[in-house]
DNA sequence: TATTTTTTGGAAAACGTTTTCCATACACTT
DNA sequence: AAGTGTATGGAAAACGTTTTCCAAAAAATA
């Protein structure tokens, strides 16, 4: 591995001047020195040891993201977003899977501290908890938290209610009343909002909401399957299922065929996240989009402005997309 | 941010004592002086600037993972494999995507090289151009490939053509003889092993192998749907087809619904994966499972062998397991 | 030619560690 | 009391950059 102070030889110049001219610096090279430079970098294939660098300048151009599970289609997302948005700026990301425990996620934030990143993009699991944040207090100017903004810390967020009052509006259009909704119990502001933009497409319609038609499941396929028969076989069972999200959308599906009804004819069913399987399933899941590599983007976008000193708005809201298929829609 | 030489200060020590009571130096250190190193290092909540270290001892504890996507979900597998291993020997895992785009992979592995990262997996897209191969040579002798053995790399594989051969030998066992394979074109080994497999097990059978039943498609449903389609329309119709991706047998039972055909009592389906939604599929999809975290896994420990240069084999194959499910077996 | 401006070189400090070399202090043995 | 270890301190080099300061050289101008 050759060092900058071998290419100095090689083009006879200095190491001072070498520099100069790799780092654009505002110290004027005569055109033809820095060619010869150029030519001898090229020839002894050199790269700047960005160790080195990063010791010198206090900056390693790497940023940490941590989430809870990356085999998971909507952090995998997200973090091809970052990965796309950190690579055009020159940043690397480290990857960090804490699989929402709260031990590794304060080891995660130290062992980033250690490396000394730029910043942190967080992701999902929780944060409120007393150790987490005070943890990431040593990142303070540096942090962007995706998915909640009921923390202290720039966020980028989706803007679940009105995706879910679309979704319930959708319904309503195609002449349902009884709407059931299928939402899970978390602390976390996704949830509830989702269960808030159902009250709200109910109330401007002047639809009476049924607190019987409101369940709780786990965002498994089988926990939609559950909740799903339970809601089928009450007396007034609803026409139509709202699922807070696609997989237990998929369980809904599952629940429908067994009590003999057809989707959408006996049963729409509509869910939240729109994931790959969606599309495909039988029949084709009308869902709510998020724009999951867009939050990834977002984020890093949010995270350069913040290491640079760059004003930008402390939350940043990201529109669904309602996405129709047959699952809803009779034709 | 506090310094060593801060907590030698609190701590009334020298540096070199800090330094070797955090290193477990062979040097003694009375029980007495490390506890109050260790209760400074608490106070001050120090850690050590990694970066620092990194550049004295020329190592980062980091490696560079290359992959063509993380949002693809066997990737995405690989990576959390990768990522759960490093994580228990202290490594960390510095993310890159290339989008199979040459251009790409050499910025990548440049990268890393100025990141000086203590070692690469590299899996998927082309790696036999000259450019990579040249580049990678820097490091030598701490690369892991996964997904192919046709480069002169350690090599994490997975056993395709028993795999492949599992598949069409569990649809013979069901009794079918004119068995369709959709394969892909590709200068991967990963097609071709499965083709092979395909036809030794048609071979051991004593099937006759048939041309016409063997179609390339390009890994995607539609491709899948569209082979399927040519297939099921030749006046020797296959009674099973054997898709060498669960993304294009899907595409096949989608091609059978609409040739009036019922799956598996009319055509049965065998992908290969086992990607997520593969259970959930109606039918749900018998399917070749990859052990795709365990790949991550496997990898992850071949490189943290070659970087303390213990030996270990330049091969590692693992087995596939056979999931049989409705898409091929009636009741 | 004399003067100014521009470009370059040389040397050294700094970033925060690890590690080495000696010297010194202390605690045990005999 | 002399000798032998053992534990610790102090100082400094090293890792490979960036950056600063001043001096010197080269080029451009008057």
């Amino acid at each position: 591995m050759s060092k900058i102070h071998d290419v100095a030889k090689r083009a006879n110049v200095s190491i001072a001047t070498v520099s100069r001219v790799l780092n654009s610096s505002d110290h004027k090279v005569s055109a033809k020195t820095a060619e010869k430079v150029r030519r001898a970098v090229e020839e002894l294939d050199y790269r700047p040891n960005a160790v080195a660098r990063a010791l010198q300048i206090n900056k390693t151009m790497t940023v940490g993201v941590i989430i809870p599970d990356i085999s998971n289609h909507y952090y995998a997302e997200i973090v091809r977003g970052i990965q796309e948005e950190a690579d055009k700026e020159g940043y690397n990301i480290i990857l960090q899977n804490t699989d929402r425990s709260q031990k590794r996620i304060v080891r995660s934030i130290n062992l980033l501290r250690e490396k000394v990143v730029d910043g942190i993009i967080f992701s999902g699991g929780i944060i409120n908890g007393y150790e987490p944040l005070s943890v990431l207090q040593e990142f303070r100017e540096r942090v962007v938290v995706i998915g909640r903004h009921d923390v202290n810390f720039p966020a980028v967020m989706v803007d679940n209610i009105s995706g879910a009052s679309q979704a319930v509006q959708h319904l309503i259009d195609l002449g349902h009343t009884r709407i059931g909704f299928i939402g899970w119990a978390n602390s976390s502001t996704t949830a509830t909002d989702r269960l808030s933009g159902y009250k709200s497409a109910l109330a401007q319609n002047r639809c009476r909401f049924d607190e019987d038609l409101v369940r709780e499941g786990t965002l498994t396929p089988r926990s939609g399957y559950n909740e799903a028969k339970k809601l089928l076989s009450g007396q007034k069972a609803p026409t139509a299922i709202f699922a807070a999200n696609d997989q237990m959308a998929f369980g809904v599906i599952h629940a429908a065929m067994e009590f003999g009804l057809k989707v959408p004819e006996d049963l729409a069913v509509v869910g939240f996240d729109d994931i790959p399987m969606s599309s495909f399933f039988v029949p084709p899941l009308t869902t709510v989009r998020i724009p999951m590599c867009l939050l990834g983007t977002s984020s890093m976008r949010a995270l350069i402005n913040l290491i640079s000193g760059k004003k930008s708005s402390r939350i940043r809201l990201h529109k669904t997309k309602l996405v129709v298929r047959k699952s809803s829609k009779i034709n």
